[in-house]
DNA sequence: TGTATTTTGTAATTTAAATTTCAGTTTGAC
DNA sequence: GTCAAACTGAAATTTAAATTACAAAATACA
């Protein structure tokens, strides 16, 4: 169905259209930004023309109503596909034709990636990357599917910097591992909804005793704003029959790439001394482990 | 009516507040993008809680209804780019200017992350599912940094079936482990560039055993093609300093939806089973696991 | 100009969203 | 532990939004 943006397609009916859907249609673009506050009685009103009007022109657009053009428009990428450009919107046509269609998923999945890449800009995420970078010990806790994404993450944060531990709860009281004396001392937890409990005992724990955090979560954690010191919510929604944290590495990741930022190029005597190191045990395929340091 | 903006309301209730007061005023900021498009009914739906809840709560904040609190988030979001495709633009632009630089990762991101979703249409990726799906025994590995990918997985994975294992390299020999007998043994490998030889040799072993492998991996890898049934290449180049995998873990998502859908609803009973299970040796947050079948 | 076609608005209907009432539950003070 | 106050959800009601049916107006064009 969706070949083009709601744009393109307003802006085929400022001329071809009829007086009332051309009065529609310059009106949709010019207040493209507040379409999502409107109703088509509201603008209706505003424009002069009937309600009923205003739900066929829709119709004519190609959505079933005007509640269809709104959510066309929240995950319209608008002008945007510069790079990939005709195969996103080649996959977006193919799909929204209606056959069979995982593709409501990407534009989410595009939508989360977005608002990742703002988290990375804000004053928290700065201050997070400080001390996942300086403090002396770093511990990372991920609990049931989490637990790889916490693995995945401490992983590689052991290339940047020394002690990087991964929680345990095979003690049955991981609080323990917290209690090492140090007093310069981060933890990140990887938590999603629904799943356990011990992400918020072990945040707890955390607190008594003065041990800041950071925690990557989804919309649904309604206890992290006590415990956390800073808090980076991922989407997991993307139209998946339940919810996908897969996000959580992608933030990760560029949590990672931002501290190694942070370190400066001091951190590649180790990046290569860990490398080696992995290199004697496991047996690398012989090219060093990282790119070149381009940032 | 405003001497706040809707975001410092929401603030001030994330501490003060009641439950579900919490619940709501987490779920709004972490979202309040796509708020505009969203009703205090789908709201309530998604964190679970009573429509009249969340009117309620607009009314807290001082507004009159949910419908309200959307007028204001207009108003006071002001100058900010909110659209998806304006945020997106706003990344590009910024990134042109040159001034900090985080966005020419973000569009090779959604790059990938269509690309992705192109391979999940394709003939390699039903055979790929059939078989995670349907073989008797599967087996997912991955060293280094993407075992906690191959975890991550195989900890989904096991949700819809059974006798999903975790290859492990402790007894140093793993090949012991594919060699159970099974006529109908699939086998998963998550690899990347520069990593271990172990994937290569463990997908040597399975080769000569007859087990089929699916192979998800970069651009990289050169042995692939000679081992692997099917093969999923990953971008791993986002501008970072080194090699991100992070995209395995999208992919890996995709995939398990893919698997959910073949096996179809019968798999509901098992996926309540082990969350029930989970449930009683850890102890959940009280709601499901999973969310609503959809597909 | 006259007629067929398209476009549009009015009023009634249907559908969706928000609100009220009230009863059950939780929370917190004692 | 007990009780009052605050909080919450289910069901019913009210209100708002969207759609339909149909008639009036505008337009195209012979």
């Amino acid at each position: 169905m969706s070949a083009k943006t709601v744009e393109q397609r307003l802006n085929d009916y400022l001329v071809t259209g009829s007086k009332a859907e051309r009065r529609i249609a310059t009106f949709m673009l010019a207040s493209i930004a507040e379409l999502p506050f409107d109703t088509a009685a509201s603008i209706s009103k505003r424009i002069g023309v009937s309600e009923p009007t205003v739900g066929r022109f829709c119709r004519t657009l190609g959505y079933q109503n005007f509640k269809a053009l709104k959510e066309d428009l929240q995950h319209d990428i608008g002008g945007g596909p510069w790079l990939l450009g005709d195969r996103l919107k080649e996959f977006h046509d193919r799909n929204k034709t209606g056959e069979d269609e995982p593709g409501r998923g990407l534009e989410l999945e595009i939508a989360s990636l977005v608002r990742i890449y703002e988290l990375a800009r804000t004053e928290q995420w700065a201050r997070a990357v400080k001390k996942i970078a300086r403090d002396r010990q770093v511990f990372i806790a991920g609990f049931q599917t989490e637990r790889g994404l916490a693995h995945y993450f401490a992983h590689q944060l052991q290339y940047l910097r020394p002690n990087v531990h991964l929680v345990d709860i095979a003690g049955g009281n991981f609080s323990e591992a917290l209690l090492n004396g140090e007093k310069s001392t981060a933890l990140v937890i990887f938590e999603a909804r629904r799943y356990s409990r011990l992400s918020e005992s072990l945040a707890k724990s955390a607190k008594s005793r003065g041990i800041p955090l950071t925690l990557i979560t989804d919309a649904y954690c309604d206890w992290g704003h006590d415990l956390a010191d800073e808090m980076f919510v991922v989407r997991t929604e993307f139209d998946m029959f339940w919810d996908s944290t897969a996000h959580m590495a992608n933030l990760s990741n560029l949590l990672i790439n931002s501290v190694f930022k942070e370190l400066g190029p001091q951190v590649e005597e180790r990046l290569n001394a860990v490398t080696r190191l992995h290199g004697d045990f496991i047996g690398y395929v012989g090219e060093a482990a990282r790119q070149d340091t381009k940032s």
